[in-house]
DNA sequence: AGATTACATTTTACATGTAGAATTGCAAGC
DNA sequence: GCTTGCAATTCTACATGTAAAATGTAATCT
């Protein structure tokens, strides 16, 4: 648990709001006890997050476990139904294919930026994260895969000197990480990311905006085409009932 | 342990899960006025939103505000700083530039999906909608181009046959309409903008994916022009402060 | 049996209580 | 005059109460 540090009350010369130090609430801590819960599959997709019995189980009053709630709900890791509750968000084949159809011109964007106006040193973080990458995925590290991977277009996304693209991109990070459980599986998938990967870094080494966004987009293509043909997935999708309208 | 499991073994002739009849909750109602009052500013970029003094005015208790609240935090209308509050964001030129580069991509890849697969009478409905913003602009409601203008950019979003896009660019919509007050009192950008979206329009119609992309990304370029040099937002603009990191 | 209805339980949605942090107002000091 | 210190106040964050709605379950009827 964190302690609460000391206030410090330091005169602070400049009238910046607050450094802000830790965050030490309940909301927070708890809103990401459930995002673990949903992306390590704890909760799994359907399930109803009923407020009074998460708060019994974590020791805590509805109050807080509430907001963490609708907090996901707007993360798009849990839908509401009004009077109904929320539950885990499904992700059937066809929500999985537009998340990765609209990752497209996003962050194809994004590295576009990236290469032409990101920070002098994006490509050697770019290069330190691959790196971690190429020993997870020579080790068959399953999970580094996802956290370099998760890594990756994350520094790109910070790297674009567009906060607004950086905000949607996040907006995306949980569909997609949930999305992406359900490839994970398939055999040559992270040796595959992992080269295409190297080749949005070289674009951006190489300041070139128009091969980094080319190479984003046919990464991203490339994820969803192994997305399609996903093997032994079948349990894993939903049963897609009431879903075309 | 909650055996919270399946709860599909429902028969159900129709599996709808509900008609789902009236909101009738106080939370949307709520959320639904704050979300007018910053629109329409009558909250003001900065001012601080008090859960108490809200909920006072309102003639309800806190808990519904504090949820809506947290909404619009969620949708990019307020920003939480933990332990201070929330305040209704302020869009400085920087951050109000930000949002319009990064609907480019986006609804350049919105409008280019709407034309090679958007439903047939999708054409004519954007019609009836332009037809309309020419009456506004034709009589100088502001107002009324401000509708039509969502109205527009709506519809393509929602054409797009990608809810992923979709909704993207709804989490977007807030924060493009506090960003475009800032340029509603430009001379002719409402003849510009109208111009633009015939063009839109146009490639639609003819089916023309990357026309309509194109056309889609010069608009909101020359949109994103047109706040540049938008006179008389000095008043209107954020002093800025501690914002370079 | 199968469907239906009545009852028990759970849960949502809103209301209210309260400790401690943060802000504000104001007066005393440099 | 402008800061500085402190009290008073306000607000956030968490806890808890509760009516009405939703859900689950058992009893009842056809």
């Amino acid at each position: 648990m964190p302690d609460i540090t000391d206030m410090t009350t330091q005169v602070r010369t400049t009238d910046d709001p607050l450094p802000s130090i830790g965050p030490a609430r309940v909301v927070d801590e708890t809103v990401a006890a459930l995002r673990q819960a949903i992306l390590s599959g704890d909760l799994r997709p359907g399930q109803k997050l009923s407020v009074p019995a998460l708060a019994l189980r974590m020791g805590i009053s509805r109050s807080p476990v509430r907001e963490a709630v609708l907090a996901l709900t707007a993360e798009g890791l849990a839908v509401e139904s009004p009077r109904r509750g929320v539950v885990v968000t499904e992700l059937g084949l066809k929500e999985t294919q537009a998340i990765h159809e609209a990752r497209g011109p996003l962050e194809g964007f994004a590295a576009r930026l990236a290469a032409e106006r990101g920070p002098a040193d994006l490509g050697r973080r770019l290069d330190g994260i691959l790196a971690e990458q190429a020993e997870a995925v020579a080790t068959g590290d399953e999970d580094g895969y996802f956290r370099t991977n998760a890594a990756f277009h994350r520094a790109i996304a910070a790297a674009c000197d567009n906060a607004e693209v950086h905000r949607l991109l996040v907006s995306l990070e949980g569909r997609m990480a949930l999305a992406l459980r359900q490839v994970a599986a398939r055999p040559g998938h992270r040796e595959s990311g992992l080269e295409e990967h190297r080749k949005v870094v070289a674009a951006i080494k190489a300041r070139d905006g128009s091969g980094a966004e080319t190479a984003m987009r046919a990464h991203l293509a490339a994820t969803r085409q192994r997305v399609v043909i996903a093997p032994g997935s079948e349990d894993q999708m939903i049963v897609g009932s009431s879903s075309a309208k």
